[in-house]
Formats: structure tokens, sequence, C-alpha cells
DNA sequence: CTCCCCATTTTTTTT
DNA sequence: AAATGGGGAG
């Protein structure tokens, strides 16, 4: 082991500037480390590692990187493997859930869960909650399932097991009866949701003294990243890790923590500095991203907040382009201009997938989609159902986890009678009762059960149960193969209209459990990793840790690897571990990746990524800020970080747009423009609108002159036999009474010739904007204003 | 058991 | 406007 010092021209070092550096080779002590956007965050926790494991201070045994998104965690081992020739699969590098997983794997009998325990998603647990409230005759109207749900995931956050709820209330007795309750009836069922992960590893640490004191002196380093995101449970769990002679090295950025809404605690990153008696605090404040337009907007826009530590971002790079401003009528037009200005970007030279278009809430994409749609522009939507997520997805998992564990009762209900198979209501009912009464699982349960409804539910149970015993030994392709025709899942869904993506997803899913066994090598060459006496993986002999060119590649990085049991050396099958990946990586939103499309996401999807062109939409008053952020004051502190996020996404060129007017609910809004608008530097700002309107020469505002292709031109549904028939395609009000069409020449007594742009509204409320050469633009109410058609 | 109609409800999201 | 969920009818 050599000293820092020897090691400081490493290459490692070479691109780094002084405060990265100087985080990257902090002493072994704690350190918070506060990151602004754009700074190099990830590449200092990366090359933090590095160097530690480079000097030879530690082993890669020693490292405890904690994420909170499988793609950061995948980014990290990716880029540590870069550096350094390490076996990066053997390190506890992963998402907080990721890792709690494999702890309690390795722990089972000691968090008193079975190996093989199966983990139940947000979806999996409502519907568990709703069962359990169902059978034990709770009040849906006075405790709502999902409030039930929000309420368990909340306590556990904040480590708090059902005794320990308060009960001061009738009401909140109930709660927590119903919490309890639910804990029971997972234990039973083998079953763990996400927060339980958290918790059960927590208090296994907590308690147990010689697996606490083991992992503290096996992990030297903690590192954590976006640690504004944590919440009370993460934070405890982590100080479960940090022991004396340990270092946690933090980094985050407060004014980027917009997840406070799920229990977030920005307060951790103070807590931590005061509670670790942090001596090393570090500012990245050098911005690699942005021009300095772009960066004097976020940061003037930020200053607004009161509670922040405090940080501003700098760069080298110029002033670049002026942040541009638009004001539209209506949300139709700035969509129209978004998408004219995307196809100017395009034609320029940009490439689309560097063209982003953010929005506060996922409903407004359809406008936008629609624009783009019918101007041809390939784009692509994140958000929304991810692939674990999807209904055939999960029909096809639930018959997986029977095959696994048939006590699973949750999969048992969601497949029972899909395909139908004539067991109803009534029947499941019945088989409920019995259970209950036998106290059970409902697979048990089946035998007592009699009568027509018995058949058909005994059929069920031989089905799986036969089933189970023809897919053993085979691999998990051929599981899945085997899975899909004998469920029935694949004929009904042929027989469906339009069943054709489902069975496509289905197909997928065998190719994603055949992608699976591949990167884990769960196939043929699966090699279990030497464990020590508390059941956890040790890699390599201290001594040889680190540079040891002799370590086979490893072509992907496993953020899901799962110690075998230490006594027996058994290990989960193929199939359970596939279970567990599908359920804690749900997986890519949509397909059609790939294709060069402009890329449309809310600004909480943006967190993390960069693009040369950004545009936020929707900046208006109760939408961004969103109203229901406005009724207190931290509230308003996170939409104006949202809002921070949003800018500091943006490379080159940076838009902000909002509308007058917008569709929502059905009804038109009137909105009056965001007052993070009168929070930003004028000075860096250009206002495309009023002021700037590029009508001259073409004649035509907005969204007019539409391409050959597109002749019904703005206000698309005017435009008949549109045979764009698939993506959204909002439903147009029938052509007004008034004769006006958008592009009509029309004569005003007061303004004179004018361009008639946009249409709103029919009978007495019919208006129309109109630019005049000489007036500018106006909006005219048509059943006052006197116009005449110019030919 | 299935289908259809009516009523309700609309932030943000990862694991 | 649209999507979801519950209840009632066939």
């Amino acid at each position: 082991m050599f000293p820092p010092e020897v090691a400081a021209d490493s290459p490692l070092l070479q691109h780094l500037n002084p405060e990265q550096r100087a985080a990257v080779t902090l002493p072994n002590e704690h350190a918070l480390i506060l990151a602004g956007a754009g700074s190099g965050k990830t590449r200092v926790l990366t090359t933090r590692i590095a160097w530690l494991l480079a000097t030879g201070q530690i082993g890669p045994g020693n490292v405890l990187a904690v994420t909170f998104t499988n793609k950061a965690a995948k980014e990290m081992m990716t880029r540590l493997q870069a550096m350094l020739p390490v076996n990066v699969r053997g390190m506890w590098i992963g998402t907080f859930h990721g890792l709690c997983n494999r702890f309690l794997r390795a722990h089972y009998k000691l968090a008193a869960l079975p190996q093989s325990f199966q983990i139940l998603d947000t979806q999996d647990q409502l519907s568990a909650i709703k069962r359990l409230m169902k059978q034990h005759n709770v009040d849906e109207e006075r405790f709502p399932a999902k409030e039930t749900q929000w309420y368990i995931a909340g306590a556990k956050e904040e480590g708090l097991r059902p005794n320990m709820m308060e009960t001061r209330t009738e009401e909140d007795r109930r709660k927590a009866e119903i919490y309890q309750l639910y804990e029971e009836q997972c234990q039973r069922e083998g079953v763990v949701d996400f927060a339980e992960l958290m918790l059960r590893s927590y208090e296994v640490l907590r308690d147990i003294d010689p697996i606490r004191e083991h992992y503290r002196r096996r992990f030297h380093h903690i590192l954590i990243d976006e640690f504004q995101d944590t919440n009370k449970l993460q934070y405890a769990w982590i100080k479960m890790f940090a022991g004396s002679g340990n270092s946690v090295f933090a980094v985050g950025d407060d004014d980027q923590s917009i997840y406070a809404f799920r229990g977030a605690r920005v307060g951790n990153m103070a807590d931590f500095v005061r509670e670790f008696d942090v001596r090393h605090q570090i500012k990245l404040e050098q911005n690699y991203r942005s021009f300095s337009n772009i960066l004097d907007s976020a940061n003037a826009l930020i200053a607004h907040n009161k509670t922040r530590l405090g940080k501003n971002l700098r760069t080298d790079q110029g002033p670049g382009e002026p942040v541009r401003v638009y004001e539209a009528p209506t949300d139709m037009a700035e969509a129209q201009w978004m998408v004219e200005e995307i196809r100017q970007l395009v034609r320029d030279g940009t490439p689309r997938h560097e063209v982003a278009v953010l929005y506060r809430s996922n409903a407004q994409s359809r406008v936008i989609e629609t624009s783009l749609f019918n101007a041809a522009v390939p784009y692509r939507v994140y958000g929304g159902l991810r692939f674990f997520e999807r209904a055939e997805i999960k029909h096809a998992l639930s018959y997986l986890r029977l095959l696994e564990n048939p006590h699973d009762d949750t999969s048992f209900l969601r497949v029972v009678n899909f395909p139908a198979r004539g067991i109803g209501a009534r029947s499941v009912e019945q088989l409920q009762d019995a259970a209950r009464a036998a106290s059970c699982s409902l697979h048990d349960a089946v035998h007592a059960t009699t009568g027509k409804a018995g058949a058909n539910l005994a059929a069920f149970v031989q089905k799986i149960d036969a089933m189970r015993a023809e897919t053993e030994g085979l691999t998990l392709r051929e599981i899945i193969e085997v899975m899909l025709q004998r469920s029935g899942l694949v004929d009904h869904y042929k027989a469906e209209r339009d069943g054709g993506d489902r069975i496509e997803n289905l197909e997928e899913l065998v190719n994603a459990a055949e992608s699976f066994v591949t990167q884990e090598g769960f196939g043929r060459d699966a090699v279990a990793l030497p464990v020590d006496e508390l059941g956890t993986t040790l890699r390599q002999s201290p001594a040889s840790q680190g540079l040891d060119p002799s370590l086979p590649e490893i072509n992907e990085p496993s953020p899901d690897y799962v110690p075998p049991d230490a006594e027996t050396g058994e290990t989960l099958s193929p199939l359970a571990a596939f279970l567990t990946h599908a359920a804690l990586e749900s997986g890519d939103n949509q397909a059609q990746a790939g294709q060069d499309a402009v890329q449309l996401m809310t600004v909480h999807a943006a967190k993390g990524l960069e693009f040369d062109c950004v545009f936020v939409t929707g900046l208006e008053e109760g939408l961004f800020p969103s109203e229901r952020s406005l009724a207190d004051y931290d509230g308003l502190e996170e939409e104006r970080r949202l809002m921070y996020v949003a800018i500091t996404r943006a490379r080159q060129r940076l838009y902000l747009s909002y509308s007058q007017t917008r569709l929502l609910h059905g009804q038109t809004r009137y909105n009056v423009k965001s007052r993070f608008f009168d929070e930003l530097p004028e000075a860096a700002l250009k206002w495309l609108t009023p002021k700037n309107q590029n009508f001259g020469g073409s004649a035509f505002g907005f969204g007019m002159g539409y391409p050959s292709s597109r002749p019904s031109g703005y206000s698309g549904g005017y435009g008949k036999g549109d045979t764009f028939a698939s993506p959204p395609v909002p439903q147009q009000k029938a052509t007004p009474d008034h004769g006006l069409r958008p592009g009509m020449q029309v004569f005003h007594a007061k303004f004179g010739e004018g361009t008639v742009l946009t249409l709103e509204g029919s009978g007495m409320d019919a208006r129309a904007q109109i630019n005049f050469p000489r007036h500018g633009q106006k909006w005219l109410a048509l059943s006052v204003a006197k116009l005449t058609p110019v030919p």
C-alpha cells in the first residue's frame, strides 16, 4: 500500500479539475460532495472508487456503492470496469433495493424469510392490500386501498412497524391493525414489498451485532449517489454500515431534490454533516454542460429558494445562445410552434435524439405528440407502462411465480381465472374462506372445496402442479415457453382482436429471460463465488485485490447477483432469480429505441440526462409550478428545483414556452405565465413573442405554411381524409360556421388587412387571432368584430 | 360469468 | 377528454 501522494500523477486523475481531484483523493474520512448539475458527479464517484482500488488502499470487497436507479448502478459499474481490470460483479455496487435483496438472500434465515422470497411491486402490493381488506371486511370507503398502501409504505420508510404506529384515534388504531394484518399476510405468503426489503435489512443490521460488525469491518468505504433523495430509512441503513474507521462519501445536490413527495429528505444532508462530524465538504461548481446564458438562468432562478446549502454553477464556455421564450395563444399553437422549431433544428443538423421536450405532467404530452405525429417527426415518449408492468407480462410472471412458490396467493388470484376457466368471484370467495379457516394458502385450500367450482379449481391447481413437474430441469427459456403454451395465455391473446402486441410482448419475455441467463451467468457456466462464514461473498484475498490483470473479464456488470447459501451452497434457481430481476428492474419504458427520435418526457424523468436542445413547455401558473404545490412554501421550492433541473438539462439551446389557454380535463383553462419567468435574468432571455414574430415574407404565422405532405396545415383537424390513424389524434371540433380558415386574408375597418392565424371556440364565443402587418397580432371576438374576407 | 354503462378522478416516480 | 373502476343487468 502506498500513500496517495505517490499516485498523484496517476492517469486516473488526469482529466479532473482541482475540486474533482480533491474529492477523489480525499483521505479516509466522511465527506459530503455538493455536486451541481453537469459537474461530473458520476465521474467523481467512479474515479473515487477506482482511485481507492488503484492505490491499493482497499480491495473490491471493501466498497459499498449505492445508487437509486438501476441505470445509475449499471453506468457506475461500466465506467469502473473501463478504468480498472477489476471484477465489478463481486463488488457491492447497486441500488438500495438491489443490495438489500442481495443482503436478505444471503441472510434469509436471520431475516426470517424463505430463500426464494419474491418481491411485490407496487401493483402487486395494492392488490394484496385490496384482498386483505376485503377479507377482513374493512370498509373501502373509509380506508381506500390506495391510501392504505401509502400509509404502509410511508410507515416503513420511516422505519416504523405496526406496533410503533400512532394509535390516538380509532382510525389510527384501525390503520395500524390493517398494517399488522398485511405484514402477517406477506410473511405467510413469503413475499416482501419494496419498502420491506429496506426495512428488513435495516433491522437485521440493527439487531444482530455480529452481522453488523462483519459488514462494518468489510465495507471500509461507503459511497452514496444522489444523497439528497434518500429517505429516513435509507439514511438509517447507511448509518448501520458506517462504523468507526469507515468513511461515508456522500454525493448530492440539494438544488436537485425533487422527490420530497415520496419521502426524500434533503435534510439528510445537513444531518449527515452534523452527525458524522463531516469535515470535508467539497463543492463541484464547475459545469461542463451548458453555456452561461443557460447557467445564469439556472443560478438566478434557484437563488430564489431560501433553504439551500448554497452553490453557484460556473462555466468556461461563453454565453452561447440566449434562452428563447415563446408565448402561444393555445396549447396546440405552442406544440405547432415547437414542431416547426424542431424541424428547423433538425434541418440545421441537430440529431433528433438531442432534442428533448420536457413537461411537468404526463397529460401534457398528448398535444405535443399529435403535432409531432402530424408533421411526421419521429419521437419517443418516456414514462408510462414499463415492460414488466404490462398486464400480459404480469400474468405470465404470476404463472412462473406459482411454479416457484404455490403459496403466492397474489399470483394465484391474478391468474386463477385468466384465461377464463369458469372460476368466478363466488368460487374464489369460497376458496378464500376455506383457506382462512384452515389458515393455509389458496393452493392448499383447493382440496376443501366441492361441487362444480371445486372441480374447476382442482383442475387449475392440477394444471399448475403438472406444469411444475413438466418444467423440472428445463432451462429458463424452456420453462417460459412451456408455461406460455400450457397456461393458455398465448391462445387467449391469439383469439383476442388486437392481442398481437401482447403476443409479441410475451415472446419478448422469452428473449428477456434468455439474455438474463446469459448476462447473469445462470446458464451453463455459473460459478459459485467463495462465501465466508457469514454468507457474504469474498472476492479475493486482500493482497491480490485491485489490480490483478489476470482476473477474468466480465462482459456485463450484474446489478442483481445473489450469493448462494453459506451452509448448503444452495443458490437461487434461474427462475427465482429471473423473477427477482423482473420485480427489481421493471424494464425499459417503450420499445422503438435506437430510432433517431425526439425525446418526450416529464422533467422528473429528465433528471440526470442532458441534451443539446431542450424545450421546457407549459410554463404556466398552476401547471408549472403545479397548483397542488402552491399550498405550502416547501412545495413551491421543490417546483423551483424542478425548474432548475429542467433548465440545466440543456447544453446549447434552451426554449421556454407557455400558452395563454390550455385544454385540461376537457375544459379550456386560461393561464398566466409562470412566476418563474420573473426570476430569470432578462439579459439571458430572448422573447420570441410578441415583439419578434417572424411573419414577414411567408405571410404565415405559427403553424402555417406546412410542408406539402400535410396540406391540412395548422389546426390539423380541418384537413379531411386524415390517413394517419393510429397514434393520438385529438378530436377536432367541426368547422365553425363563420367561414374563416387559418391563413385567410381578412379586412378590418380599423386594423386593415391581416392574416388569420388561429381560430378558437364557436358560436358567440368564436375568436380569431389575426396578424395585422401594421398593428401586430390581435385576438378578435367574431361576434363583435366586422371582418370581410379578402379574395 | 361477462358485458356494458355510469360515475369518478385526475402531479411528479423508483424500487 | 379520457381512462379507470364499480355496480348492475343479462
